[in-house]
DNA sequence: CCCCACCTTACGTTTACCTTAAATTTCGCT
DNA sequence: AGCGAAATTTAAGGTAAACGTAAGGTGGGG
């Protein structure tokens, strides 16, 4: 996963071992901003500070139960719900989406399909027609940061704009950043097949990131060389 | 529940008597607009005709399975889709959510439940727009004012209206403000699939957005250009 | 010390986009 | 239906940024 949702998700369960198991699931879809309480009472502190874009709710909750705390926080504003519940009855299930919860999953369930269907919340209540809330990768080198999504390389001192193949190259690179990528392998990214005269065209195009991204141009910190095989980017 | 809201629902079933049994349901929780399809044929006829705002599939037809179907629609319109399936197999839950499914409901399952799920979709789809946390749909560029519902722009001399795929061309770039919109993607969102020869046409809808919005059209302060990339609106 | 791989710069070309105007389609109105 | 206005598409000439080319320079490894 590459993406990023910038979508805040408040946790609400009393089992400290699954919270940390669930925050560390979603962190890896790409979640960053979670936040878990352990009750009720916690939970409205959280809720008090900041509202999230959703709430995971178990349902057994040690100091009262979660269909309560529900209805408190759709009194003030309409945030979607997921409920979790140890007891697979279908009392409570009704009485969950009955209520107006969004999706209502029991214990044990499978940690793929709890990612999955929190995907299907906020695409629906948020990113319905929309990719605004999914930002593409940001590259932080000293002092500049790339925003890939704009084309353009941010400083102090302002911004640079990239052109459509710096951009290629620089993706090819920061999707393989740590490790050299071939010559061969940055000219398929950016021309296709048949690159057999763009070997020189691609150094000018090197030195022309360098003297964007780098303070040094011809000192690279983040763009270097390899010689005989390629580049990498740190 | 008395809430009639103007929704109509496709559902996909070969089983005649499921068919009934959640027409019958679905009609006295006050969906009025209900059509039944029995196999993918039937629901690709359906679908020519007119197209609903929610779709109720089962994953195995007659004549192929739901997930082929789902694809398709989903190419074409972003409907929500809840899955019914009769096998309890975690592969074709995860498949089915994966995909992109609003929800997924197991064979057999409550009555009371399948509504409850109905309207939790619906309610996130079409209902949510009176919630404050959308954003309300007004675009503000120095001077001038968007305002989406009503296609003009307004400003301190007047009001200018907005054609139709001047519109859909600034919803689209609204939609992604801040980011690089792709030619493709813009010629997506206004001609659909087989924009072969709209580029250029694209260029002259820019350029009347641009009279409208701008101070000065040809040295554009807030629809950019990203050279060999596409356009961004700020 | 020499060669090879890469760097660097300047310059010519090309492509992508702008702009305007004319042609065509769509749509409301009588 | 048929007319007229508005919206949309097509077309064509112009321009500058982006790209590619070439040629001389640099530096490290054998």
């Amino acid at each position: 996963m590459n993406h990023i949702y910038e979508c805040s998700i408040l946790l609400v369960d009393d089992n400290s071992q699954l919270l940390s198991m669930v925050t560390h699931l979603l962190g890896q879809e790409g979640y960053q901003s979670l936040r878990t309480a352990g009750s009720c009472r916690e939970a409205r502190e959280c809720l008090a500070h900041k509202l999230p874009e959703l709430i995971i709710l178990d349902v057994m909750l040690p100091d009262g139960d979660g269909f309560s705390l529900f209805q408190e926080i759709r009194m003030k504003a309409d945030i979607p719900i997921l409920f979790l519940s140890a007891r697979d009855e279908d009392q409570d299930r009704l009485l969950g989406l009955g209520l107006g919860a969004d999706d209502y999953l029991t214990k044990p369930f499978l940690p793929r399909e709890l990612i999955l269907r929190v995907n299907a919340i906020v695409r629906r209540a948020y990113l319905s027609g929309r990719s605004s809330l999914v930002s593409s990768p940001i590259l932080t080198l000293g002092e500049r940061t790339v925003h890939f999504d704009q084309a353009v390389v941010a400083s102090s001192a302002g911004e640079i704009p990239l052109t459509a193949k710096e951009l290629l190259i620089l993706k090819k690179l920061y999707e393989n950043r740590g490790k050299i990528v071939t010559f061969d392998a940055l000219c398929d990214a950016v021309w296709g097949d048949g690159y057999y005269t763009y070997e020189n065209t691609l150094m000018v195009h090197i030195r022309r990131l360098r003297e964007k991204l780098e303070e040094e141009p011809s000192h690279p910190k983040y763009l270097l060389t390899a010689r005989g095989i390629g580049y990498r980017l740190i």
